[in-house]
DNA sequence: AAACAAGCCTGCAATTTATCAGTTATTGGT
DNA sequence: ACCAATAACTGATAAATTGCAGGCTTGTTT
């Protein structure tokens, strides 16, 4: 990889991370050979992890960091699909496709732990706790793609925005020095995550702050009223356990 | 389950179906204990398998036939967000939410096999392979749906019944009598796939019709010109290993 | 401190999409 | 074969969204 950095080497089972399936959920001699065949390197916000087309070797862990799931369509229109943070997984396992569907790129500076096929497939067959939980992953990832899908093919504009801002603030949560997003984006990623273009998301984040639903101070984002978000988009959630 | 038939009740090892996770995956031990504990049961055409909102109480394994994963949002307007056909799976794993946030509707009469979570516990953690297989499983959909993703917020109307038809032909196929597709959607239906109403998908397949891409016979649509309907949306995917 | 670049904001015109209303075609039951 | 009910179709109108152009702000470099 271009100009990723390696880590200096320290072990799993001393790793900082407070959220790690290996660590979790392997027994401790899988700890140790997974700890030998990992790959952990540091790649700089706004560079890529991996690109549609590569092929896949293996799964990607974030170990400390942020990235972004994007899909490249026409005139090379991104679309976020989905936001991940430390402990989260990049990439999906083989089932025949060799190449990535979607791309991801670090949005700020980003340890990621990579393991290769042939050491997870032996770790899969001999750790049914760590299979297991890679399921629940995915299918938790599933049930919340699945409702993000309604909500791009039935929200307005000003809904999908609210949604987006309310998204990113459970995801990532909020600085408690000022209280704003603990994620910076450009407009346009914000657009690529709500689904239409940065002057609308302008428009509508202007609309918000004359609310005083937001604060605006220069890139960031201070959320002021999550119930009033989230006033705005909850007729479109019959079940208040389906929101964010 | 109000009018839903028990199956006569023949044991997995002879069941007819060739495509199942625990027939393939689940250790002949495996495959007579989850034999004794599955609920058969037939959905008819409309009926729904579970409401969003119902407690999870398993897994739901289609049989024989097919349903659509709906989500409901405002004013009781559908969106399809998967379809599912003999072999697939209904309902993600628990984690935390004991509820369904979508809800699943046969579409034609449908066989499922039901499997409490209790046993599926205890034999996730005793056959790997199936375990594995259904991680690979969740992974997959999870990729057809970040993909559809991108297509319903970036794609216009023509595009999107375009796709749907093409995502009808390559799921479900086509009857070997006439050719049409091997199920029938009402035109509301394929708005709640594209993501649009009925009168556009209508609109939409009439332009179809003017240019021989497809033809009508009643319900049933012929895909004549599956390259055609590919144009449409081509250059939405600049990996041709994306396209449907 | 000035100059520059990048990103943000705003209004307007053009296009797309949704909604509504009315008509025609199909389907299923008697 | 008829009728009633449902679904499909079509056109007109209204609403929402997009894309562009130009000005403004902010932050960085020299």
């Amino acid at each position: 990889m271009a100009n990723t950095q390696k880590r200096e080497n320290t072990h799993c089972c001393h790793c900082s991370t407070n959220c790690c399936f290996v660590q979790d959920f392997c027994s401790s001699t899988w700890v140790g050979i997974i700890n030998q065949s990992r790959n952990s390197s540091l790649y700089q916000k706004g560079q890529y992890i991996f690109r549609e087309g590569d092929r896949v070797f293996g799964l990607h862990f974030i170990q400390q960091g942020k990235a972004k799931i994007t899909s490249t369509g026409l005139n090379g229109r991104e679309q976020i699909v989905r936001l991940a943070k430390s402990g989260h997984i990049l990439g999906h396992m083989g089932n025949g496709s060799e190449t990535y569907p979607v791309g991801a790129v670090a949005i700020e500076d980003t340890w990621i732990c990579f393991l290769d096929n042939t050491t997870l497939n032996d770790a899969f067959l001999n750790n049914p706790k760590f299979t297991y939980n890679l399921m629940l992953f995915y299918a938790t990832e599933l049930r919340k793609t699945e409702i993000r899908l309604r909500h791009l093919a039935q929200m307005t504009i000003k809904e999908k925005v609210a949604e987006c801002l309310l998204t990113l603030k459970k995801t990532f949560g909020e600085r408690t020095e000022d209280g704003s997003l603990n994620v910076t984006l450009c407009r346009q990623e914000l657009a690529d995550i709500a689904g239409t273009n940065a002057e609308q998301v302008t428009r509508e984040l202007t609309d918000f702050e004359n609310q005083l639903l937001i604060a605006k101070s220069g890139k960031r984002i201070i959320v002021l009223d999550s119930d009033g978000l989230l006033n705005i988009i909850a007729h479109h959630n019959i079940n208040k356990y389906l929101s964010v």
